[in-house]
RNA sequence: GCUGGGGUGGCGAAACUGGCAAACGCAAGGGACUUAAAAUCCCUUGGGCGCAAGCCCUUGCGGGUUCGAUCCCCGCCCCCAGCACCA
């Protein structure tokens, strides 16, 4: 069909060299700020830069994000897509110690090889506005972002569990912590209790769930904005007072309609009441049970085994609403940090207590009776799932249905002084501080007659040293404490001899707020820019990866909340539509260094082009669900293209005539708009390549090569093949971007065939189709389809029962046996 | 255990949230062109029965609702991801 002239192939490597020189030349990716009409801010989450460079899945990611934005940009949109680099944290800090490099110059070694990369895949980055959190003049504002918190009262410190490894003598992150034991040399963890800095994340708990729900603020991917509602986790229950010798011990609970069956109360082991409550005869138990609790460790403590240990530490407290004097036990499972860190125990009702009190031969009563069932049918586990169930052995609420007996209950105690309704999370404080080197030191300065002092603002950056001995070490601080000359300062308000602040900050707070600086990269007096800020926010495509559904979006939200609240920013959420991107996955398993399937994207580039390396990421599967990668499948996005460039090169030298014919591909061609706008504002990229296949496929069927079609195509193929795209449109005669053009436009009256095909179903079963024009009656195709022998022949001689009939979709014939 | 996402040809997948199951692509087989191979082009390709027109079966399994179910409901099984004693 084609002759080839080895001049007029497809040569991708040529193509994209060609294009990324002058797109760098005409400064095609490097919108306006402060002008650019209908602002559009495409964001992607930036990679953490590792050493061994981008892989298959960072592509697929940042492809898929920037189709969205050349998308938006042939909408008539300015967009603005910058690329930036999370390169603080343990991740690196570790990588750096294994392989005895310091991560200062490990870093920009490996951001030079991911711009590298990230140029060749062709993504559509405004490198003006680069940045790395690992940069003085990055994170300089990162430190002056912690002080504005302080400044709120949103940051404080307290004393708080860590995770530590004996071996390793070091500090662990819980991602470290692998089935109780360090991830490194497998020795079992044990935590140990240092001062650390909180953000008071918890403060926003109902704002953060409430805007949720608020469409004009957020639209994100239902996966994520269920993530983080299951993780701000609010339950509403009841705080209840049990009276003891040591006083009051307070009690959350989400049943208080099961009070009556609390037969035990249990602490944990932190409790403050503990000491006081143990009676001389339980010390030493009591003892020894601390000591094992604390070293199992904080994670250990979590995901070990589930057997359930405890003691009894001979204290009594008396059950509020029975009047009933109970034992007091102390057990890992109940947790200082969550609710009062007591709770009182309704084994009959909770199958933690029930499983607590088998073990201990602990009194278990039913309180609750299901249908069919009395006070005094017996319990062969507990009851958590009674349908319809009403209170027993309950005093007054006997009879009273288990789903407003609660409220009473709650209403008697409120009566009583003994308890009240209350709300929980288990969303906990954000604790920020990590007794690490490679991350920005946090701002504060410890007098001895001041106390904790900030860091005054034109202080700062408070430079992270370059010392040779960065690893952490057995003091259980961090290693900038042993830096006399960083570490020792005079007091910023008094002079005193004082000192700095060792911990540095959660790589968390780097990334909480990088979308403002890359608009600002330029301004060295101000951490973002408020004109800037206040016509490019909220950020209007945000894209990345699910894993980060809670932490960093969660973190994100709480941040800008914060800034809002004190007049520093104008909105409240800093994404206005989010959505998660799936993942590849090779030879069925999620690419991994550990499962060694881990393919890296530079030896497919080169031997198929950047292009044709977009298109099959994009083709795999949906975005949203991600895919199997799998090098066979590269050969077809690449044939398409080769009979794209073909196409172009014989348009105008191949015109249709003949009304039908024309008409047959006008139709076409409108459908395939239509789809292809449709299928990328959706995201279902794989489909909109499907269509653009399709159109192809049946202008080659009929041999048309119209002009105005090629253009189209070339437009539609624009943001999946760029380069492509701009050398096509520019052998079409055309002097200027591609990306500078405007999208097709679709006839909506043109989608629409003229004839309908309708399936004839007998009896739900498809035996014939008829033709008949578009909108035909029933009466029409019922005629037709009773002329068909293929129809008649399981019809004859039977009764009709039922006509379906669905206009332009399907007649079902329903006939009697 | 809980939450979310899945299970459709040899493979990756599609299907207007009830209306022709398998679009598009890969792989495979056959043919054309070629001295030959590659590339390219044309045809076939869910399974079964049949010379054939055609018929029967088929969306993880078992039920249900419906004229009609990949889609909705009930009960299971399996895979992936996240969370994990949250009272």
């Amino acid at each position: 069909m084609s002759e080839h002239h080895p001049d007029h192939e497809y040569r991708p490597d040529a193509v994209e060299a060609k294009w990324q020189a002058l797109w760098n030349e005409r400064h095609t990716n490097e919108p306006d700020l402060d002008r650019g009409a209908r602002p559009f801010y495409n964001l992607m989450m930036f990679p953490y830069p590792s050493a061994e460079g981008l892989h298959v899945g960072n592509c697929f990611a940042f492809t898929g994000a920037d189709v969205y934005g050349r998308f938006q940009r042939l909408r008539g949109h300015t967009v603005f897509e910058p690329m930036g680099f999370d390169a603080f944290g343990i991740h690196s800090e570790n990588f750096a110690i294994k392989l005895g490099i310091h991560p200062a110059q490990l870093i920009p070694r490996n951001i030079v090889n991911f711009r590298r990369q990230l140029t060749r895949l062709g993504g559509m980055f405004d490198w003006r506005h680069v940045l790395s959190t690992t940069d003085p003049a990055y994170y300089k504002w990162t430190q002056w972002l912690f002080l504005q918190l302080y400044q709120a009262g949103k940051a404080y410190k307290k004393k708080a569990a860590v995770n530590w490894c004996p071996h390793d003598k070091t500090v662990l992150a819980n991602e470290q912590v692998i089935n109780g034991s360090c991830e490194r040399c497998g020795t079992p963890v044990e935590q140990r209790f240092l001062e650390q800095w909180f953000f008071r994340i918890t403060d926003y708990a109902d704002r953060l769930l409430a805007n949720l729900d608020d469409a004009t603020k957020m639209d994100w991917s239902a996966s994520t904005t269920i993530a983080q509602r299951n993780w701000i986790g609010k339950s509403q229950g009841a705080e209840i007072e049990f009276a003891s010798a040591a006083g009051p011990i307070r009690v959350f609970t989400t049943r208080p309609d099961t009070i009556f069956g609390a037969t035990f109360m249990v602490l944990a082991p932190e409790h403050p009441l503990v000491a006081q409550l143990t009676s001389p005869a339980q010390r030493g138990a009591v003892a020894e049970y601390l000591r094992a609790t604390q070293a199992k460790g904080i994670v250990a403590r979590k995901v070990g085994d589930k057997e359930k240990t405890g003691v009894d530490i001979g204290g009594k407290a008396v059950n509020p609403a029975t009047g009933t004097e109970i034992p007091v036990w102390i057990a890992d499972y109940v947790l200082m940090e969550y609710g009062t860190g007591a709770i009182m125990a309704v084994p009959g009702h909770d199958e933690r207590d029930y499983a607590f009190a088998t073990k201990y031969r602990l009194p278990i009563v039913r309180v609750l009776a299901g249908a069919g069932e009395s006070a005094e049918t017996p319990l062969a586990e507990a009851a958590t799932d009674l349908a319809d169930a009403h209170l027993v052995n309950s005093g007054t609420f006997d009879g009273r249905p288990a789903s407003d007996a609660g409220t009473a209950i709650v209403a008697w105690l409120e009566g009583e002084k003994l308890g009240r309704g209350m709300v929980q999370y288990r969303l906990h404080d954000w604790c920020i501080s990590r007794q690490r080197y490679w991350g920005p030191p946090i701002p504060i300065i410890y007098c001895g007659s001041c106390g904790p002092v900030p860091v005054p603002e034109k202080d700062l950056p408070v430079l992270l040293p370059e010392i040779d001995d960065f690893r952490p070490d057995d003091s259980g601080i961090s290693p900038l404490a042993r830096h006399k000359e960083w570490y020792e300062v005079p007091c910023p308000t008094c002079g005193a001899p004082a000192h700095r602040e060792t911990d540095v900050s959660d790589t968390f707070l780097d990334s909480a707020w990088y979308p403002l600086r890359y608009l600002s990269t330029e301004f060295d007096d101000r951490a973002w820019d408020d004109a800037r800020v206040a016509r490019w926010t909220p950020v209007a495509s945000y894209i990345g990866g699910n894993e980060h559904a809670v932490l960093h979006l969660l973190y994100s939200r709480f941040i800008a909340m914060v800034l809002h609240d004190r007049g520093q920013l104008p909105f409240e959420e800093p994404f206005r539509k989010f959505r998660a991107h799936g993942h590849i996955v090779k030879d069925g398993a999620k690419m991994s260094k550990s499962k060694g399937n881990v393919v890296v994207p530079d030896q497919y580039i080169a031997r198929w082009g950047a292009d044709t390396f977009r298109m099959y990421l994009m083709f795999l599967g949906p975005f949203e669900e991600g895919g199997d990668f799998r090098d066979e499948g590269m050969s077809g996005p690449r044939r398409f293209l080769d009979k794209v460039w073909d196409l172009v090169a014989e348009c105008d030298r191949r015109t249709l005539s003949g009304v039908e014919l024309q008409q047959a591909i006008v139709v076409k061609w409108n459908q395939t708009k239509k789809k292809v706008t449709e299928g990328l504002e959706n995201l279902s990229y794989n489909t909109a390549i499907a269509a653009l296949m399709e159109l192809l496929n049946a202008m080659r069927a009929v041999n048309c090569g119209e002009r105005k079609m090629v253009k189209d195509m070339v437009i539609m193929l624009a943001p999946f093949a760029p380069h492509f795209a701009e050398e096509c449109w520019e052998r079409l005669g055309h002097q200027t971007s591609v990306f500078d053009t405007a999208w097709p436009e679709w006839d909506e009256a043109l989608t629409i065939e003229q004839t309908a095909e309708i399936p004839v179903q007998v009896n739900g079963k498809t035996r014939s189709r008829v033709q008949v024009p578009r909108g035909a009656s029933e009466k029409v195709v019922v005629a037709a389809a009773r002329r068909d022998p293929s129809v008649t022949r399981f019809t004859e001689g039977k009764d009709l029962i039922k006509v379906v009939y669905v206009k332009d979709r399907l007649l079902n014939l329903v006939v009697g046996p």
